[in-house]
DNA sequence: CTGTTAGCGCCTTCAT
DNA sequence: ATGAAGGCGCTAACAG
């Protein structure tokens, strides 16, 4: 293996000498630079990151935890992070959780151990900043909630849902049913307080019975629209809280014969790329996922690095993205 | 910062024991493990990876080198890996191509500087092992094509889509279009392999006119299946190539008042979650996704740390399933 | 602008 | 079964 001495003989330099030509270039004569440049390519020398790692004390590297990589919303939100860091010259583990805790323990151990210099958390946050009080490293989260604290990213769910569930009632809709996700979801939490105020500032009654808890999976959204079409008198809308779940729920609809969006109009959430291509193509909220993984990456990077980063909630603009499923009823 | 010497004090013992202790246990009396068990409970020590990773040179960290890390094709494959990987103390790196030359070549190069100790590669292997030759660390193929050296992993392409042909053949159809990859991608070139064969075993002759190219998006399933349904005589079936070019077909054919399967009946591959969730349900060729990750990452690792690995190429099953969109015909 | 030098924290001989 | 000591490859003071 060639290492930086190799190059320094090469060159007739000191290793400190090439290891400045590396990382601070504008520290070193020009036509010492060169000089380095021709011995590295002449040893064929690659540094070695293991040994840089350790000096500086930082892996150079963060950890995404992420309830799901097959989940398309993290994915794309992934990526946006993958994308800045790439940019950074950081790199990017992934850590599926699965929504285990002993695998989020275990990820949470090697960050400790030095394996990434920060973590991007995409789960929602339960706890509040209990899991950041505890950490001796940095967290942002990306798809942060109300109650999430600052630095973090995230959109307006509440007001998106109550865009949402207006833009039905504006085409006449009254009896509106949701689909929603787990009960302590905070995702889920922010998204049914829209869809209240929506119904509450509209005059229209919030009632329980016609709202269900999913688990965001789109067999979820299948049962839960089965159950609600069973009711009498049936909801003529469904305002499902992710994207999944209204296209399990256009199956289930046209699997006794409803039209959507004539008989029944469905909504979604998050705008993931199958969401344009269902048939009927599907209503839904735009969530900017790329941005908001690029956002939450510069911002980690950023308090890595020891910037001043602004300690604030960065709330990233949604947008309400109508299609076929949501009407004109027929 | 609590480092192996602190432990060392705290229990009264040398700094090599406490690393026995830790990754040799057997090699340490009973007595003692307690001890520095103990000691290392007292300091709170969490040993550095990073200089266990320069001292051993390893990073203990494999990359997964994804053409698009938002597909979820390959996010499923993505999380056979990383399931392996985290039971054998790996961690996943992910390294998004996006398709472009410039960054596979950077996390080539990433993988020199040591960041990881091996690739998974799961784009299809367009240079043989070409770039297999040229690398100085391991690389194992988890979507390989007829093509690919082993030790690697694929399904049989080719076999699989005679298969699915041959079921529309067998439900009568004689006039089935393709939807194919672009024509240079080793799985389009396999998959198309396979349609013409049983046509040809069927003594229905191939016929260029009714094969299009997509690139594996909903987009260009659209836009192929519009084209297709403009021809005289139209096809009575579409076998498309990957699930999402058979999502954007189904659209397609319903924006133009064409039922599927009654009118035409669409085929997809890869049995990614959202081809069950389709209206109508989309008949396609499952890959064990998971299970091609995790092998993939089970040769890896063997390789990394010199277990003997066979060298040969895992195919691993493929199965038909036959959902609402192949038929019958109405 | 360049060189000298001292470790970063750990593991692994080699010796006891 | 345990201890002493060297060194993995690099960078960051500190000198010059």
């Amino acid at each position: 293996m060639t290492t930086i001495i190799d190059v320094a003989k090469a060159a007739g330099l000191s290793t400190a000498t090439v290891s400045r030509a590396l990382s601070a270039p504008e520290k070193v004569a020009k036509e010492t630079r060169a000089r380095v440049m021709r011995a590295i390519e002449k040893v064929d020398y690659r540094p070695n990151m293991l040994a840089r790692n350790l000096r500086s004390d930082r892996a150079f590297s963060l950890l995404v935890l992420v309830p799901g990589i097959a989940n398309p919303f993290f994915a794309n939100v992934t990526a946006g992070i993958e994308s800045v860091a790439w940019q950074r010259g950081y790199s990017v583990f992934i850590g599926d959780t699965r929504d285990s805790r002993e695998r989020e323990e275990h990820y949470e151990r090697s960050v400790e151990m030095r394996l990434a210099d920060g973590v991007i958390q995409l789960s929602p946050d339960y706890g509040f900043d209990e899991q950041r009080r505890r950490a001796s490293y940095p967290i942002v989260h990306a798809c942060g909630c109300e109650l999430t604290a600052a630095p973090s990213v995230r959109i307006d769910n509440a007001g998106a849902m109550r865009e949402m569930a207006e833009h039905l009632i504006a085409a006449g809709h009254r009896r509106i049913a949701a689909i929603s996700g787990p009960e302590q979801n905070p995702h889920a939490i922010d998204r049914l307080k829209g869809y209240r105020e929506a119904l509450e500032l509209a005059g229209i009654g919030y009632d329980p019975a016609i709202v269900r808890h999913g688990d965001f999976s789109m067999g979820s959204g299948v049962e839960a629209a089965k159950d609600l079409m069973a009711l009498t008198p049936r909801p003529t809308a469904l305002l499902c809280m992710n994207d999944e779940m209204a296209i399990g729920a256009i199956q289930a609809l046209a699997a006794v014969g409803l039209d959507v969006p004539g008989d029944v109009a469905v909504t979604g959430f998050d705008d993931i790329s199958f969401a344009a291509h269902s048939t009927p193509a599907l209503t839904t909220v735009a969530q900017p996922a790329d941005a908001m993984g690029a956002k939450a990456c510069e911002l980690l990077i950023d308090e890595i690095e020891g910037k001043e980063v602004e300690e604030k909630v960065h709330v990233l603009p949604h947008r309400l993205v109508i299609r076929e499923s949501s009407g004109p009823p027929r």
